[in-house]
DNA sequence: GCATTGCATCTGGAATGCCAGATGGTATGA
DNA sequence: TCATACCATCTGGCATTCCAGATGCAATGC
């Protein structure tokens, strides 16, 4: 998972900086100097900048010029947006592994049996980790890398909020079995039921973490709607 | 088009390299210093490498540690999964749009007639701006901003041989009626039928670019398949 | 003549110094 | 007491400097 392949200073902060803000443990609104930050880590404010830069590229902080840098809160307009988003990238993947003749659905049928496994015992994170382990299989199996590389960064961005609701929700029951349908539908090639499962499997998990998010909104690093201009 | 609202020396410096490119005013597969370039645009390193790395994340250039920074050619590859995915976050909009009780279609349906008179009188660059106009109607109103920025950067990659296909490729003929028809299923609320003109539409657009661009490839900055590892 | 070695030179990465603008607390005056 | 003006201090933007690694050419040895 993590290749040390002579990281830069700049890679390495980056990381870490990511790392702090997905897992919750820097709150949202919180300003920071990037003085601050490079005394944090040990190093010089240049590297640091970069990875500041690279952050706000993706959405996850928002410089400030003269003010400093503050962590963005995940609001629940940004995660119906992503999500959306997502599912759209996904269904493309999903279709387009369809109709490939020699696709290779091994990695997601696992993930499926692990899903159900995990789910049998109770484990949470097991099932998180599978889940997300059968969602990557598609986009990373559709051949079109460029539309994994930009899931897996718009999936990095919801992470914060998946995170804390994995242990606040209801076992994720049927879940599992509707992935097992939509393997069905890719291996089937039925691109209509496809679309459909889809659609009804992304609209149901996208309320069911604002559900989660609008009534634990105090303890979550994320925010139910309060109007910020963002840009 | 051009706020000039305080713009940082990185911005413009961003701004212009991301124009010269995609103008192809510099060849591809060039090998700069940042030096050079800092030296050329008359400011110093460091904003200079600031744009290079945005240009870095977008998939324009390739900074090559110790060698130098390169622009990277397009390659077809590259053209198809980009339109794969730009024809999959524009359909997503498309149905968010005719899911919408209040939208408002004339922006598109002015830039449909626009095309049409474009290619009356045979007037290629209105005709691509009405084109242009069209789409991006259609991303920017569909209420999700970030798809929408996702949009324009995606369609930005592909300008460079869009840009050289305008004035090679015959009177995009059909496309006038084809608009026309997207336009009909968004008001009709029609979404399979508007998955399937999507479909379509995209799908004979990429093989007409990528036709021209294997015709061409040697006069324009795009490669049909040299072997690139890119990463 | 050819392969090898070594060094000047060039590169991006990183550290540091300087600057202008914004902030906020404090001193000042009514 | 309160409003205002001011200034120390902090911020990000930018320039400059230093550094280590890679390159390529020239000198060297066979």
């Amino acid at each position: 998972m993590a290749e040390t392949k002579e990281q830069t200073l700049a890679d390495s902060a980056y990381a870490e900086l990511r790392e702090s803000i997905l897992k919750g443990r820097i709150a949202p609104d919180t300003l920071w100097s990037d003085r601050e930050l490079a005394a944090q880590m040990a190093l010089s404010r240049t590297p640091v900048r970069e990875a500041v830069q690279k952050l706000a590229a993706e959405g996850l902080v928002e410089v400030i010029p003269r003010r400093g840098t503050r962590v963005l809160p995940l609001r629940s307009e940004d995660v119906r947006e992503i999500h959306q988003i997502a599912k759209a990238l996904e269904l493309e993947a999903a279709l387009l592994l369809a109709g490939m003749p020699e696709r290779d659905l091994t990695p997601m049928t696992r993930a499926v049996l692990d899903m159900s496994a995990a789910l049998a015992r109770e484990d949470r994170d097991a099932w998180a980790e599978a889940d997300e382990r059968f969602h990557f299989g598609i986009v990373d199996g559709c051949g079109n890398r460029r539309l994994a590389d930009m899931y897996h960064r718009l999936r990095g961005l919801t992470d914060r909020a998946r995170y804390f609701a994995l242990h606040l929700r209801p076992l994720p029951l049927r879940s599992a079995e509707e992935h097992g349908e939509m393997l069905k539908a890719i291996g089937a090639g039925d691109l209509g039921r496809l679309s459909d499962l889809y659609q009804t499997h992304w609209t149901r998990t996208t309320e069911e973490l604002l559900a989660l998010v609008e009534k634990h909104s105090a303890t979550m690093p994320i925010k139910s709607s309060p109007r910020e201009d963002t840009r």
